[in-house]
DNA sequence: TGCACTTGTGTACAGTTGTTTACTAATGTG
DNA sequence: CACATTAGTAAACAACTGTACACAAGTGCA
């Protein structure tokens, strides 16, 4: 699993490798593969488990380390940014995924991605950021949250780790996104279509 | 150019396709392929232009019949869905390249979807419709506008085209998505961070 | 009519692919 | 210690891959 993370890293696409290219990163003989998968698609619905423990831990540490709620936009992205820093191969997975060519990966990534965001309503709920936001108004926004982050994702992932300033850009600029969204969550009126 | 189109649109990634596979679909003889490309990268270069053209046509048709303001949204929706589902390969082709392992075909589609976002905020500038928003703020939100529904791009290809019921919860999110970000963008006072 | 150009064909080759089968080394439990 | 399980190996196979080369049919222009 980590040979075919270290490939993806290198910016293979995740659809397009074989079973001995990636026994070949393991250092390991391409029948040892079938010890552990029975093909690509199987050692990809793997992955996506190991990437909800990503996410998880991320979900986490945000969870934790915001204290006041005027700082909750710049922190969340800021945790964000570090955690996709530090397991750039598990959101590249992430990104492929959405357009994979696996069914059942695109539908594993699709519901980390509702687990989260349901996630997040439920903590907005819970600190009393959202009282006057109906249930299901609140879910749509979270989701356009985690959805806008998610293609914040495919920037970062589009720039060297080291290019600081662009990586502040990103930063800078899915901040703002999440602002505008909250405004809009905080002047929306149910049934305002 | 239309055979891989076809492939990608039944379900296989771009990246895994290969030129004998693509001549094969085409019903030509594979040495034929470097008639015409270099390689597969090549191809999906071509493939990224001929994109832009899809889009533009949708631009168009979007200039030309939205008439009344206050439906804008619902019928701008309304268009790229239709689109979608006209060019539906085209459109697996772009959700695909967006996280490519071809770093060419990546920024192409990354650079239509600038443009669109730019051209869709000289049509709000034109139509007065956010005379409130500074140059740069206009630009962010047709920015996360353009965002937004590319991302429900992957949910409207994620469904069958006939499963009405589907397509329609698709349509809703993403025009109450629109609304959001526009109920966000009225109320938007510039340096708000 | 002849000529340059474009597109497609046929054959060939060395390298790679997924998968099967039979065998071996390492592991931890009773 | 013996045994069952797990993880890895070696050799083999037919199928497929990208690419090279020389050649043929179709095109539009002089």
């Amino acid at each position: 699993m980590s040979a075919a993370l270290t490939l993806v890293g290198k910016g293979r696409h995740f659809a397009s490798l074989g079973i001995r290219e990636v026994t070949r990163q393991a250092g390991v003989v391409p029948t040892s593969f079938y010890r552990h998968f029975r093909n690509m698609d199987d050692l990809g619905l793997q992955l996506v488990d190991e990437l909800g423990l990503v996410l998880r831990r991320m979900m986490r540490e945000g969870r934790n380390n915001i204290l006041q709620a005027d700082k909750l936009m710049e922190e969340s992205v800021g945790i964000f940014i570090s955690h996709v820093q530090a397991n750039r191969s598990f959101f590249f997975f992430m990104a492929q995924g959405l357009a994979g060519e696996s069914r059942a990966v695109q539908e594993g990534i699709r519901s980390e991605m509702r687990f989260f965001a349901s996630e997040l309503a439920n903590d907005l709920r819970r600190m009393k950021l959202a009282e006057h936001l109906s249930d299901g108004d609140l879910d749509m926004t979270c989701d356009l949250v985690v959805r806008s982050v998610a293609f914040s994702l495919t920037d970062l992932l589009g720039v060297s780790p080291d290019d600081d300033y662009q990586v502040e850009q990103i930063r800078k600029r899915t901040t703002r996104f999440l602002q505008l969204i909250f405004v809009g969550a905080a002047h929306w009126k149910s049934e305002s279509a």
